[in-house]
DNA sequence: TCAAACTTTCAGAAATTACTGAAAATTGAG
DNA sequence: CTCAATTTTCAGTAATTTCTGAAAGTTTGA
């Protein structure tokens, strides 16, 4: 396997940042490097491309497969297991984020809302509730708001972002709007 | 320092979490503790209730400020330095995705602009550079919008929140009506 | 059922990262 | 300016994480 510079310099960033980030060096790359290439490669040309031992790759597939991220493929009279990434980035983007979801977040409001839950015995226990509570509302928000996002289409999505800071003003209109029409456009 | 086993639990969690995340134990901790605390706390007293080492308290406050996410403020009479998070947790969320955005997604937009300028020697590389000039518009894409999105006030931003999945249908809307209006609320 | 082809596991080694205590630097009151 | 209070730095150690090679496990075709 040959890399050429330019693969190289790719791979290379997505190692430093992969461990700036929760994942390790050796799985930002591997994923790195079959994201850009042209066809599904087998752990053997993995390693070799890399550098890296042949059961650090195994190591680094098995957690790319958890976080979803690896495609895994045959090819008649083969019996190698072939890797790729999806090819939609869209794609890969919303699965990364509800795992990442699942992994971070899901934890996180679970034990703020059994913190919120006990009964406060101090002011200073009271206090740290209210503060847990502001956090909870914050990435309750957020996270909702964010899988809605993850429902919508490409294109719809892809209109959405064009439409960028006009939101705000879409949204003020709508408001404005429902007012008119008697049809509430919010939630609550 | 007392802290009690709601707080500890808060605080704990933060700290395994901290770790999963790009930020390590101590620091995560030591986030926490001033998150839920009523007043502002010293060096020393975070380290006692911690039971961290004086210095590897500095060195996460050290960090922490370097996150712009502790704010520091001095007592008349008192030489010591109390710090303290911000009271707005959606100010505290802008100032992380600000500082995120600046260590972690602005060196890869970069990086990808110096690959994509290259000359492709290969087919390989046309379709690395391919990938890699996906990979940029949807990390442009969605940072935009993020940005579009900070800039909001809170009222707005939670208004945009409760409304929820019904921006798509917000979005259809506001698009049929251009077309009779006229007045295209497209960016393009 | 056997054996070759391939993958995974895992104990220990290597590398990296976190933490400490001691010493140096800084700060500010007198 | 001096000195005591406080903070920071840093070299060494401890802890954790990553990586490897050898061995065990699995799969499939003959």
């Amino acid at each position: 396997m040959n890399t050429t510079p330019l693969v190289q310099s790719f791979v290379a960033h997505f190692g430093e940042m992969g461990s700036r980030w929760g994942i390790n060096r050796t799985v930002g790359q591997i994923y790195a490097l079959l994201f850009v290439s042209e066809k599904p490669l087998n752990a053997d040309e993995i390693a070799e491309s890399l550098s890296f031992s042949r059961s650090n790759v195994s190591m680094g597939l098995k957690e790319l497969e958890s976080w979803r991220l690896v495609k895994l493929q045959h090819y008649p009279g083969d019996r190698r297991e072939y890797f790729s990434t999806p090819d939609d980035v869209w794609a890969i983007f919303k699965t990364l984020a509800e795992e990442r979801k699942k992994r971070e977040v899901e934890p996180t409001l679970t034990m703020l809302r059994g913190a919120m839950m006990e009964k406060p015995a101090s002011d200073a226990e009271r206090h740290a509730q209210q503060r847990m509570s502001e956090m909870y509302q914050l990435v309750e928000l957020v996270t909702t708001w964010f899988s809605d996002i993850q429902h919508m289409d490409v294109e719809t999505l892809q209109r959405l972002m064009k439409l960028g800071s006009q939101v705000q003003k879409v949204l003020q209109f709508t408001q404005s709007l429902s007012k008119l029409t008697g049809r509430d456009t919010d939630r609550e």
